[in-house]
DNA sequence: CGGAATCCTCTTCGATACTG
DNA sequence: CAGTATCGAAGAGGATTCCG
């Protein structure tokens, strides 16, 4: 008889208890923690490690606890990888992936909040590459077809941009026009900051294996900054 | 040094401290019952009255703390209306609307999970007029203009549809072409049982003054079943 | 070493009672 | 009507420990 819901597990867990799709979603998804992991699956399976150095501040016990209920209401699964890795990994479901509309429309309202990196925030490489799909012009790169290869602090991530679709991974890239490697900070020194990839190049901040011209046309398609300020619909 | 961020009015709020627009986001909107609050917003200024009766279970405590976290960082705003009213009301500023984009695509999300009502469950006028807008198919109503006020229980809607556009909010409508009263059931059972409009009308429940055709042409161009079922995105 | 369960403290939530 | 005050219950955060 309290605001409770019960669940397969035997776990209990607060429902906001209205007949209304968005309550009935926030009381999925409504909980700490729940849209960044969310956020980083997005980018492909990861590891219980992966998922927990890419949320400074989660506790181990909450993360399993998350990961469990989200494993339970199918938003997630558990994989092994196949030999010889043979780890476990958690992956989104079909479920889990329709999220990315939630998370496209949160990123870009949340954006006018962003401002610049305060002395607590960490630079976690895996929200840029979300991010990217959120500031994704299709317009601009309407005629571009090209696939980028980042390495950033012993992390690696696909961009690819291919008639008028963006799609961001961790992972290496297959058949990369450009392989860049840079920090974060040079990351976001060149999306959020105006450096100049000229600049970015000839610094050295910027190292390229393939065609050096692609990191300019990898960055005129996206917007961060025109999405921070609008909340761009649809 | 705790991983808080201090507020104007001396609160201290949690944040994810991660420089990302969705952590920032979250940051904001992420908090028990605030999105809630904002989706009843949506349809117009409330007074804090109607807004405790549209969150059944909220306490009076953290309604008034949302409300002034809100306020503070600008989300929302305290108006007076004018006499002899005169009864203050909250508001949605320009950046809390324009979270609309979010609630929309959390709606269609949510839907998956929507079921059928349980028996703890409030049916809750103003979700479904929220609702309305997540189900909304603009090219099926690519040549529909149309203003219908809906009387349900106390409350009335407006909800217009003009050249694939639709606007619901609560009030009275300006020049309806049909003014439709029924309970929040037979709203219910029209969108998701497949209630026929022809038996609603037959049978009495819902009442209609205007062209009574126009419950047909309202209910063709929303499909909140098929919001249900996809992502939809854009 | 990755993947958790446990323990403890602190914050937030929910319900009710009470006040301008 | 529009909140504040209070207090028990639930959830989050951090450290440590345990298991394979």
């Amino acid at each position: 008889m309290g605001p409770e819901m019960t669940e397969s597990r035997g776990r209990s867990v607060r429902s906001y208890n209205q007949y209304c799709a968005v309550a009935r979603g926030l009381d999925v998804i409504g909980d700490r923690w729940t849209l960044l992991l969310v956020r980083n699956l997005l980018l492909g399976p990861k590891r219980y490690k992966d998922l927990l150095e890419g949320l400074p501040g989660i506790g181990t016990n909450l993360l399993a606890a998350r990961l469990r209920e989200l494993e339970d209401v199918g938003l997630l699964e558990r994989a092994v990888l196949p030999p010889p890795a043979g780890s476990t990994v958690y992956r989104l479901t079909e479920t889990g992936a329709a999220l990315e509309p939630v998370l496209m429309a949160i990123s870009r309202w949340g954006g006018r909040f962003l401002g610049r990196p305060r002395p607590e925030d960490a630079l976690v490489p895996s929200a840029y590459f979300v991010a990217l799909r959120a500031a994704f012009q299709p317009d601009v790169a309407a005629h571009l077809e090209e696939t980028y290869e980042f390495r950033i602090a012993g992390s690696v991530f696909e961009v690819r941009v291919d008639g008028g679709v963006c799609s961001t991974r961790e992972g290496e890239a297959r058949n990369p026009d450009a392989v860049l490697t840079l920090s974060v900070e040079t990351l976001d020194a060149l999306l959020f900051e105006g450096l100049s990839p000229e600049d970015a190049l000839s610094n050295g901040r910027v190292e390229v294996r393939g065609d050096p011209r692609a990191l300019d046309r990898f960055l005129s398609v996206f917007d961060v900054r025109a999405a921070a300020l609008a909340g761009m619909p649809g």
